[in-house]
DNA sequence: CGACTTCTTGACCTCCGGTTCTCGAAGTGG
DNA sequence: CCACTTCGAGAACCGGAGGTCAAGAAGTCG
C-alpha cells in the first residue's frame, strides 16, 4: 500500500521537537495553534491534518519528550558509578538555561493533567519510566555495594520527587546554589 | 473620610476564600470569570470593581492562601517534638482529598509565574516564607538536640522540594503510600 | 498523458474569553 | 427629603482562540 499523492514538505520529527519545545517553554494554555504554526514553520491546516488537533499536538510532545527523557535514563543505567549519575540527573534540570521552563512532565501534570484522561494517562506512564529507571539503577547500586541496600522503591520515589520540586522551586526563587546544595544532601542520605 | 453610598451585599473575605477554592481546584487559565461568579455569588462587575482584573483576582487568592499557609508555619514554630510536625507538613498535602489539586503555590508557579512579574513576585515571597518557618523550626531542633545540627538552610530547601514534588507527583500517579514512605526516609536522613 | 490523491495556502467561521457599559435599585450624609 | 454615591444585574463589546473549508499546486500510478 504506497502513499500517493503529493509528498509532505516538513519532517514530522523535526516538526514535533519544535512543538515540544514550545509547549515546554509556554505551556500548554498559553501555547496557540499560531504559535506553533510560527515555530514550526508548518501551516494550520497541515498541522491539523497530520496529528489532529491541539491535545494531540501536546500528546506528540510529550512523546518527543519522551524519548529526549529515554536517552538520560537509559546512560544511568549504563554508567558504572551510580552515584555521579544520579547527581547530575538531580543537577542538570537546574542549570539557568533549563531552569526557567521547568519539566515539561511536572508541567503538563500541574496544567492539564486532571482535565483530560488522554493526558494523565500519558503523564503518568512517564513517569512511571522515570521511577523505574531510577530504581533500577538504585538497586545496581545496592548490589555492587556502592550504596547500602535499602529500599529501592522509595529511594527512586524520593529522588523523583527532590528532582521535580527542585524543578518547581527553581522557578519560584532563583538561588541555584542552595538548591544544589539540597541535591547533595539528598544523595548523602543514600549512604 | 467616611465610605457613602449603598453598601457591598457580599463579605470580602469570604469571596476571597472562594477565588481561592476554584482558583486551586481548576488552574488559571481553565478558570473563567463566571466560575469565579457562580462560585462566589458575586456579579461580574462587582469583582472587576473591588479586585481589578483576572489577575488581580489571582494575587487575592494567592494572599488568601498564604494566610493559610502561615497558620500551618505557625504551628509548626510552637510544636514542641519538631520532627512528627515535619512529617505532618510533608504527608497531609497527600491525602487523597486535596492531592488532586496540588499546591496552589506550585500550580501557579509552573502555569503563570513565568509570565507575569507581579505573580512571580507573589510567589517567591511565599515560597520564602515557607522555606524560612522550615528552617527556623530545624534550627531549634538542632538547638534542643532533637536533631544533629547541619545547615538549616539546605535541609529547608530539601524538604520543601520534596514537599513540592510529591505533590505533582502523586497528581500524575496514584500511589500515596509510596509517597509515605519516601516521606519518611527523607526524615530519616535528618538524623 | 490523465485520473487521482495528498499537500499547501489563506481565508473563514464560530464561540468564548476578559472586560466594559448602561441603568435602575438601594443606601448615606446633610 | 434630596443630592450623591455605590451596588447589582445583565447586556454588549471585541479580540483571539481552536477548528474548518475551498481551491489551487505538486506529486504518484496506470
Amino acid at each position: 500500500m504506497a502513499r500517493t499523492g503529493r509528498p509532505r514538505e516538513f519532517d514530522e520529527s523535526v516538526a514535533a521537537r519544535e512543538l515540544t519545545r514550545v509547549f515546554w517553554e509556554k505551556g500548554y494554555h498559553t501555547t496557540s495553534i499560531q504559535d506553533l504554526v510560527d515555530a514550526t514553520g508548518v501551516q494550520r491546516n497541515s498541522l491539523y491534518g497530520v496529528f489532529g488537533n491541539k491535545k494531540a499536538l501536546l500528546l506528540v510532545a510529550l512523546a518527543q519528550y519522551r524519548a529526549q527523557v529515554t536517552e538520560v535514563l537509559e546512560r544511568l543505567q549504563r554508567e558504572a558509578p551510580v552515584l555521579p549519575a544520579l547527581r547530575h540527573f538531580l543537577t542538570f534540570p537546574l542549570d539557568p538555561s533549563r531552569a526557567l521552563n521547568g519539566c515539561l512532565l511536572g508541567n503538563t501534570t500541574v496544567e492539564v493533567s486532571g482535565q483530560d484522561e488522554d493526558i494523565h494517562a500519558a503523564v503518568r506512564d512517564n513517569f512511571a519510566a522515570l521511577e523505574r529507571a531510577l530504581r533500577l539503577a538504585l538497586e545496581r547500586a545496592h548490589r555492587s555495594g556502592e550504596l547500602p541496600p535499602r529500599d529501592a522503591a522509595t529511594q527512586a520515589r524520593m529522588l523523583m520527587a527532590v528532582q521535580q520540586g527542585l524543578q518547581v522551586i527553581s522557578r519560584a526563587t532563583d538561588d541555584p546554589t542552595r538548591s544544589a546544595a539540597a541535591v547533595d544532601a539528598v544523595l548523602d542520605s543514600l549512604r
